[in-house]
DNA sequence: GATAATTGTTATGACATATATCAAATAAAA
DNA sequence: TTTTATTTGATATATGTCATAACAATTATC
C-alpha cells in the first residue's frame, strides 16, 4: 500500500542532480515542437474537477471582490475578520481572539497595532491578569464595522446571485464540512 | 445538520446589531473584564456564514491534507498543478503555463527552475522562436506525476466521503461559478 | 532598417505566515 | 514562602507567496 518503487526512485533522482544519463531515448526538438499543438488553449481538464484546486481559484476570486469593495475602508479581509470578532466579542483577551481566527500570535501584534493606530480598536490591560490585553472596538471601529457588514451583506447578496437558488447557502454548508473534517 | 437557511436574515440582522445605541459612555475596566465571558468559547457566528470565510478555511483545509499526503513526493500543491498541466501540454511555452495557472512569469522561473533540478521537467529551447522555451516532463517526472495523479484521486475519494453523496461535484460545480464569474 | 512587442530572466518589494526567544506576570510545585 | 513552570504579549527572524520594473535576446511590425 506504499507509494511504489518508481516514485521512491524519482525522488532519489532529485537528490542527484542528472549526473549519469539514463539510455531514454532523447526526443528531437521537431517531436517536441509538434506536441505543443501552437495557439490553441492548454488542456486543463486534469485541474477542473479537483476540489483544491476549484476552491483555491474561488477563494481568490472571492477576496479580490472583497478587497475591491472594502477599498473605501481600506479593510482587507483578514482586519475585517478581526474587527467583527473583537466587536462580538469585547474584552476578551489578544491571543483568544488570535487562536479563534486561526492567526499566530506574534503575527497578530501587528494587525492590532495598526487596528490601534487606525482608531479602531484598544487594548487595555486587564486587571485581574496583568500579562493579558483585553480588546475592544473604539466608538470609530463599531462604526466603521457596521458600515462593513452592510457591505460585506451586499457581496453575499450578490454571491448569492452568482450561485442561484439555494446555492450560497449549499456551498456554505459544504465548506463547512471540509473545514469540520480537518 | 444545519445548511444554513436564512443565512441572509441573518446577516442582516447583524448589520444593524443594536438600534439605539446610547451615546456612548467610556466603559471602566471592570465593565469589560465583565463583558469578556471569560473561559467560554467564542462568539463566532457573525462568520460562520460567510462565503469568503468559509471558503477560506475549507481551502486551507484541503491544502493542509495534500501536503500531508504528498509529503513523500515532495510536491507541494502549485508544484503539482505545474507537472499536471506541463504533462497534458507537453512542449508549450513556459509563458504559456504559467498563464494557464494563473502563475506570473518571473514566479515561474524559480519553480520551473526546481522542477528541473530535481529532474522532473525539462526546458528546449524552440527551433522556431528561439526566445521561448518548449517545456515537458521527463521520464522520472512522467512516473512521479502518475503516481502523484493516484493519491490526488485518493484524496478526491476522501473528500468525496466527507461531503456526502453528490456534495464534491456540487460544491466543485459551485466553486466554478464564482472563478467564472470573476 | 528602425521601432515595437514578446520571452525568459533577474532583482526587488510587499505581504502573509511560522518559529524561537524574551520579559513580565501568574500559576503550580517544592 | 521560595522555586519552578506556564502564560501573555512582544520582538526578531526566516520562509514563502505574489506582484512589478527592468533587461537582453529574439521576433514581429512598420
Amino acid at each position: 500500500m506504499d507509494v511504489g518503487d518508481d516514485v521512491e526512485d524519482a525522488i532519489e533522482t532529485r537528490a542527484e542532480p542528472r549526473r549519469g544519463r539514463r539510455p531514454a531515448r532523447r526526443r528531437t526538438i521537431d517531436e517536441i515542437e509538434e506536441a505543443g499543438e501552437s495557439g490553441g488553449a492548454l488542456d486543463l481538464s486534469g485541474l477542473t474537477g479537483v476540489v483544491g484546486y476549484t476552491l483555491r481559484r474561488a477563494q481568490m476570486m472571492v477576496f479580490e471582490d472583497f478587497i475591491r469593495r472594502f477599498a473605501p475602508f481600506d479593510l482587507k479581509p483578514a482586519q475585517y475578520s478581526v474587527l467583527l470578532v473583537i466587536g462580538d466579542n469585547p474584552g476578551r483577551k489578544q491571543s483568544e481572539i488570535a487562536a479563534a481566527l486561526g492567526i499566530q500570535r506574534p503575527n497578530f501584534v501587528a494587525m492590532l497595532d495598526e487596528l490601534e493606530r487606525r482608531g479602531l480598536a484598544e487594548r487595555t490591560r486587564s486587571t485581574t491578569d496583568r500579562r493579558s490585553h483585553a480588546v475592544m472596538l473604539t466608538e470609530a471601529g463599531r462604526r466603521l464595522l457596521d458600515a462593513a457588514k452592510a457591505e460585506q451583506a451586499r457581496q453575499e447578496a450578490d454571491l448569492g446571485a452568482i450561485l442561484g437558488p439555494g446555492g450560497r447557502e449549499a456551498l456554505v454548508a459544504l465548506a463547512k464540512r471540509l473545514t469540520a473534517a480537518g
